[in-house]
DNA sequence: CATGAATGAGACTTCATTCAT
DNA sequence: GATGAATGAAGTCTCATTCAT
């Protein structure tokens, strides 16, 4: 029933969280936790400042719902097609790091990434939510395929761990760069040519002699 | 006893700065910037909250003092080591990863640098200050050093930016992993073994050929 | 009765500043301006601490505003008044006194006339509101009525402003006294007495014989 | 005995607390009571800040000091030469006018009439001495000159207070005009010629006919 | 006498949160 | 649902006063 039944004017009021939390986002990464202004969130989103109350609890329960609203969708995606994937693991390495730099490619993940690292000592909670949810699963990943690929005789020997974050931490401190001397002047670093040069690089490093031929 | 001249204690005039310093480090460190309450600080180092103002103009002032006095006294050595070696590059590489994981190693270093990154957008002085006298540094040392490694026939071809990025990104991560996430449960990582393992991957794909005989 | 529509009490946005204003005079005028504390203001006014700062953005402008609204109004009237007027010098003095009798004799003028005075080395830019609007106007205008008349052959020969000051100065001790000292025991003056004492006496000395008859 | 004794070292130690005052007026003077800082009073006077307290009880007591210090020495001087005088009142009263210029005209007594004016609520105290010792006195001086010479047919009927007022508001309107609007731009009043040509208006409308004569 | 480092109460100002409309 | 005026707790900073030296 319902002929076509478009929620026309309801549209609005439906899309306020979200709007809500792009906004806070947005101050959020730009002061951190302490110093973004409910005012100028609000201002941003387009409400008054009481809306928000409407929506969220606290200051600090808008905080959580920026930081995980911007986590979840990305991880499930990397984790389906990593561990459905069947090929070698050269391969899925590059298309893992590939997704990754995409991922944090984006200016918004990047931001988030940089308020977790500054806040995480007064939001344990929340820095137990991106552990919990990315972190310590996406280490798990990655160290879980690493291990695979050992035991198939694809890698060398060696903490399964530490090559992870190997692969890994070069991306991690192109955005941190980015984020935070790219705003005063240091020279850009262009993050999927460093991905690209990077995971050639260690992966030379990590693959065995068969592996690589 | 105690011949003429007793050795009446002075009030630690000269002291003071330091400890001040170190207790504003530590809360800081905990809190960041915003969040830190002047009253802990003054606690912590044993003063009144008078006090701090005889030292310090302000508490941004303060903050800047905690991070450059922490910055400075590493990267002078670290470069002069650099540039005075004469052997291989793959030895050097070794030796300047090994002292960065010292440095980076020590608690207070690795909460200043979460402190940089994460006030770096309010406060860009001080992230600007960390850019020119380490970052950029730091940066134009070690591709300096790729460059000529290339050079000489050593490293392969690439950008020896991000080359420098894949070598110090690993204990960037590792740093930061340690400061954000082990206090809500990760478990740890071992810096020295990350490095260790990091760098004989990584050169074994940077370096040619012949650099590897 | 009271037809359906109830007359709802709404806050009194708009009358808010004028009340704040009244509360901060009062306490300003009492103690000065550094030794007046907010919160006085904000309990004669009636409001938390923190709403002073919805109207106002700090206490200086707080004070600034006091000053200036309580010039306002008076000054045209008068001027227009006095260069409207057709008729003798004398007749002229004595309305431009009364009335100023009348000004001066509120109590607030009174009281912001002892802050301009007190506070105006801290505040230059008070000081030269009230010089520029009021100070330099009334002086102008008097000194041109004087002026003006001496050209009639109405007042003797003589330096205008001296006149001027001559006229006004006893109505500004009279304010002064009464201020200052009578709060601690001095014995009142009248000033509507005073000036009107005043005016004939200074009048007899300033005009002509002519214009005596 | 003590052949000459000379106090010679002594002198400085002796100076100090005029030495103090004297800073202190500047201070006080420039910003009010609470406004002034005793930091800058003791830079003033090249003591340090403990060393006020040698000499001062407390910032109040220093204000005190410093009001007191300066009023003294000249009104006994105008009162014994007006109570002694035995010509008329005419010549009397440009004699008290012109001595009352003087003392008022020294920049001193002038920025301490502003301060009593300014700070007399917060300080009934001293508002009581200026008064009793002074204003009242003076003032009784004034109009006492007056009732006699009113006595002597020389002074027209009339309020003799009324008549003082008259007599010396141009004064204390030149000074403060001097002291409040002319460092913001204000054209100075030259303060003896307003006296003298006052004093010549006002005594021409007090006067009777035959004291004129 | 003199110093000046140190104190601590108190002031201005900010801002998350509430609630009458 | 939505507003925005109002609150009040809390934080930074100042400065008169003290006291060990």
């Amino acid at each position: 029933m319902l002929p076509q039944g478009s929620p026309r004017w309801r549209r609005r009021k439906e899309d306020r969280p979200a709007e809500i939390i792009a906004a806070a986002l947005a101050v959020f990464s730009e002061k951190g936790f302490a110093a973004a202004r409910l005012d100028d969130i609000a201002a941003r989103a387009g409400v008054s400042k009481g809306a928000l109350y409407l929506y969220f609890e606290t200051k600090e329960d808008l905080f959580r719902a920026v930081v995980t609203e911007t986590v979840a969708p990305d991880i499930d995606a990397v984790e389906t097609m990593a561990l459905g994937y069947q090929g070698d693991f050269a391969t899925l390495a590059k298309m893992v790091v590939a997704r990754l730099t995409q991922v944090l490619g984006a200016p918004t993940v990047g931001a988030v990434v940089k308020m977790v690292v500054g806040e995480s000592r007064n939001f344990p909670a929340i820095a137990k939510v991106w552990h919990d949810t990315l972190a310590a699963r996406g280490m798990a990943l990655m160290s879980g395929l690493i291990a695979r690929a050992q035991a198939r005789g694809e890698v060398r020997p060696g903490d399964p761990r530490a090559y992870a974050v190997g692969l890994v931490g070069a991306l991690l401190m192109g955005v941190l760069w980015r984020e935070t001397f790219v705003p005063v002047g240091a020279e850009p670093i262009d993050l999927s040519a460093l991905a690209a040069q990077h995971v050639e690089t260690i992966l030379s490093g990590m693959l065995t002699e068969e592996a690589r031929a």
